[in-house]
DNA sequence: TGTACATCAGTGAACGCGCGTTCACTGATGTAC
DNA sequence: TGTACATCAGTGAACGCGCGTTCACTGATGTAC
């Protein structure tokens, strides 16, 4: 990386076809992902549809899976959109209003885009390996999450807070590195297990696991996440 | 069906060679599901690694699909039998105790059968419908976490039940079908969303999420579904 | 403003691979008399 | 116990399909003088 300044404009006819083709080719796989997953992703299909010839698609990306790595960065773009978007539009001091926006956020993304949700938390595409890139984009809403607990650790924190033991604090050294100093152990473990269950109801009702089980989702989560502001004191 | 009995032993020649040679097919299917996933299923590769031509394999399973309800099958019976085990050796008094052996027993089969696990709580294979079939073992492991919350309800339950509103209520009718009445709503409640945080947790992990985040998975796990066991007040 | 050369996008054919499924067949095993 | 027929397992060839990727090529666009 040379480099440091963002890629500027198409100057050139050139550049400009390049990137508006570059971008049908993507919002033309992301249909197919809509449609058959991310295993049946195909770059032959991808090109017919845009009527080229499939080895066309190489000058805009190298191969299958840097296709793949696109989408998948941005699908991770877009649910941290989805999720920053409804949690700006509540007021500062109403962390339960904060938490219930992200929370509805996401599973309003993620039932409007299930393959790209499976992509990004489903099982791992076999073969395909993630590179660094998706790491950044990946983080958005856990950011936002974080923030939250920040704010809640200003405001006094939890009224009673639990022990955690010497080794599960070990265990938490990655994640410490990311959190603010301040917020103790104890609420980052109620952090991580909101976000589990965030992740997990979400995931759980896209699979159909939920079937015969609950018949309205949208109440059952609305209650579980509010069950969880409570956990998390939230006010 | 108007045979009532469960399918005899193979008497004769024919019929015992049968028997074996579906169990080395669905073994050798479970290997391959091991290595390249539900997607990477073939049953040609599966014909090969058998020493037979692919076409023989449509005399013991009538197509691809059929192969794979059979390991999805066999996958909800290995884990309730993994989660039934480790369950039993607890003191039936042991709430708590139950519970963690259930979580640890989940966890122990998923971790050594990471594939079989998605197969069955990841993102639904492209192109498959599950049959009907795949509902009877699916409930297994379930039907303990169900059997400990009748158990702590006859125990006199929670000491704070929550209000759960009537839309929820109505939302919760067909998982209240498969509950004991004498069980409150709240606590049915709870029981889910530790089912949830309980697969939610182990997929996170199997999928990589937890990388750069938890170190020891083995302390986090414990620890969190030691929370939830005191959030279900097992004792 | 005009020309000469370099860059790049897209073509079409090909390589080599794998897949699920069907079908007519041979030969072994099982059963009824 | 022996024979005649029915059942079934496994073979081998074929159909028709799709895939990712490479490569030499044509022709259009961009740039330096």
């Amino acid at each position: 990386m040379t480099d440091a300044s963002p890629p500027t404009a198409p100057r050139t006819a050139r550049e400009r076809a390049r990137a508006e083709l570059t971008r049908e080719i993507v919002d033309t796989a992301r249909t197919h992902l809509a449609a058959d997953g991310a295993a049946g992703l195909s770059l032959r299909a991808v090109a017919r549809d845009l009527g080229m010839v499939s080895s066309a698609v190489y000058r805009y990306f190298p191969s299958r899976d840097d296709l793949l790595t696109r989408l998948i960065i941005d699908a991770y773009d877009a649910l941290g959109d989805a999720a920053e978007t409804a949690e700006a539009e509540v007021r500062r001091t109403d962390l339960r209003g904060r938490w219930m926006a992200i929370a509805h956020g996401a599973r309003d993304w993620a039932l409007a885009h299930p393959q790209e949700w499976s992509l990004i938390y489903g099982s791992p595409v076999p073969g395909y390996v993630a590179p660094a890139d998706t790491i950044g984009p990946a983080s958005r809403t856990t950011t936002l999450l974080i923030t939250i607990l920040a704010d809640l650790q200003a405001q006094g924190g939890v009224s009673d807070p639990q022990k955690v033991g010497r080794l599960v604090r070990a265990a938490m050294t990655p994640i410490r590195a990311a959190v603010p100093e301040q917020v103790p152990d104890d609420l980052i473990v109620r952090g991580l297990m909101a976000w589990t269950e965030l992740i997990g109801t979400i995931s759980l009702e896209i699979n159909g696991q939920f079937h015969n089980v609950i018949d309205d989702m949208s109440e059952y989560f609305d209650h579980v996440m509010n069950r969880i502001a409570g956990v998390l004191e939230l006010g």
